[in-house]
DNA sequence: GAGTACTTTTG
DNA sequence: AAAAGTACT
């Protein structure tokens, strides 16, 4: 049997920069690049017209030719990952199994038990960091303890990434393939059908990123650079990001960082991917959780045009502006008083750049349960919140055709009347 | 232990 | 100006 080295594709769908690639191909083994649909990941997406599922066949078809030119080929396997790797077992000698950290809970479970089983059998098990630019301790307070604070946490973060070394890692350069020919599973074959949704395409330009923070707050402008479902999947390298960003603007660094905040804050305090919130007393809310009310949410008919916006460029497009992420996830918690996880999960099922950490960290700032969070007594209100952002209503337009100023549905509930009740049911919970 | 600062606000 | 509290140095 064949001596190889297995690469195993997960959040780094990409040939150019990929650290624990660069390490496998400069291996003295032929490289098996390999990617495992996991049925206890895919049978738990409920709608099976699911764009995420075609993003990652889309990519995989990219790499797939881009590895085929260096005279290999990408084995795409859909099976529970430790019985795949069994089998592999029995058809090559693998010598060692490398990949890159995947650092949320269901995956540093599946990944020890296949490097334990690795270890039975005298495979080694390596794996490389390279979704964030700093993990785990690498960024801690003068307390050696994990920063809560996110400006703290920056400055600290900026001062180490000065003070580091940055390589390349060119695996596209390296070719050091296994040699075989494999077939691509289908859509229906992995048991999807096709949504008809189309993924934005990447608005980045240095132009872009220099006028971030006049512009970035604006739903109807086009100013945002759409890299989140890119950076979710791997497609694009952080370390070129962020290369691209120093200098041009420290908003859209910021953003970069928070990224890396949010995945530091889900490997310290594990509690957050058990459903609690990261400031356990706000546990003690008293949700109402109107399950009509969280309809009229989802399907964006709440009467706040803003809100309705946003909930219907989410449904159509698999994409909300972070602005009016903002503004619905308040209006949920705040005006109708749903316990924030309800939000958290739409948006997991709905979000093309869903991430567990950042949606997560991004629903517990606006509950004000989150490290770093608003405080739970700012309840956005929508009204002015469109007069600043969509003064000229161009996003809501957009969005809600049928909107005419003066027929527009009622609010559910009165903005007014809706910040007092949730005051006092923080004041309840929390006093 | 003191002093400073804290993503994205509202009435 | 006010909302509450605490993380960090």
């Amino acid at each position: 049997m064949n001596e190889i080295s297995v690469f195993w594709f997960r959040r780094d769908l990409r040939l150019e920069d990929n650290v624990g690639l660069f390490a496998a191909l400069s291996g003295p083994f032929p490289v098996l690049p390999i990617f495992i649909f996991d049925p206890a990941i895919l049978d738990k997406l409920e709608n099976k017209k699911d764009a995420r599922v075609e993003f990652i066949r889309q990519a995989l078809s990219d790499l797939k030719s881009e590895i085929q030119k260096r005279g290999g080929d990408l084995l795409i396997l859909h099976d529970n990952p430790l019985a795949a790797f069994k089998s592999l077992a029995q058809q090559y000698q693998i010598k060692q199994i490398i990949t890159n950290h995947d650092y949320e809970n269901y995956a540093i479970h599946r990944d020890s038990a296949i490097n334990l089983w690795a270890k039975d059998l005298g495979i080694a098990f390596h794996s490389f960091k390279d979704q964030v630019i700093f993990e785990k301790n690498e960024v801690l307070s003068g307390q050696n303890t994990p920063y809560t604070v996110f400006t703290p946490y920056s400055r600290k973060w900026k001062e180490k990434f000065a003070n580091t070394e940055w390589r390349q890692f060119e695996s596209e350069n390296l070719a050091n393939y296994a040699n075989g020919s494999f077939e691509m599973p289908s859509l229906s074959e992995l048991g999807f059908q096709p949504t008809g949704i189309k993924f934005p395409s990447l608005n980045f330009s240095d132009d872009l990123i220099q006028q971030y923070t006049l512009r970035r707050d604006f739903p109807g402008l086009d100013a945002t650079s759409h890299v989140s479902v890119h950076l979710r999947f791997g497609t694009i390298s952080i370390r070129n990001l962020v290369k691209r960003a120093l200098g041009k603007s420290e908003t859209w660094l910021n953003e970069l960082i928070w990224r890396d905040f949010y995945f530091n804050i889900t490997f310290h305090f594990p509690h957050i991917s058990q459903g609690i919130a990261f400031r356990k007393e706000y546990d003690r809310m008293n949700w109402r959780n109107n399950e009509q009310e969280f309809v009229a949410w989802k399907s964006g008919q709440t009467g706040y045009p803003i809100v309705d916006a946003g909930m219907r460029e989410l449904n159509q497009t698999g994409f909300m502006h972070n602005r009016v992420r903002m503004i619905v996830a308040s209006f949920l918690i705040k005006h109708l008083l749903i316990d924030w996880r309800w939000g958290e999960a739409y948006f997991a099922e709905k979000l093309l750049d869903f991430d567990f950490s950042a949606n997560n960290g991004g629903w517990q700032w606006a509950a004000g349960s989150g490290c770093d969070a608003a405080p739970y007594f700012r309840v956005f209100n929508p009204y002015l919140q469109t007069q600043k952002f969509d003064k000229d209503l161009s996003y809501i337009r957009k969005w809600v055709p049928e909107f005419q100023e003066l027929h527009y549905p009622k609010p559910i509930v009165d903005h007014e009347f809706a910040r007092k009740r949730v005051l006092a049911a923080y004041k309840e919970a929390l006093g």
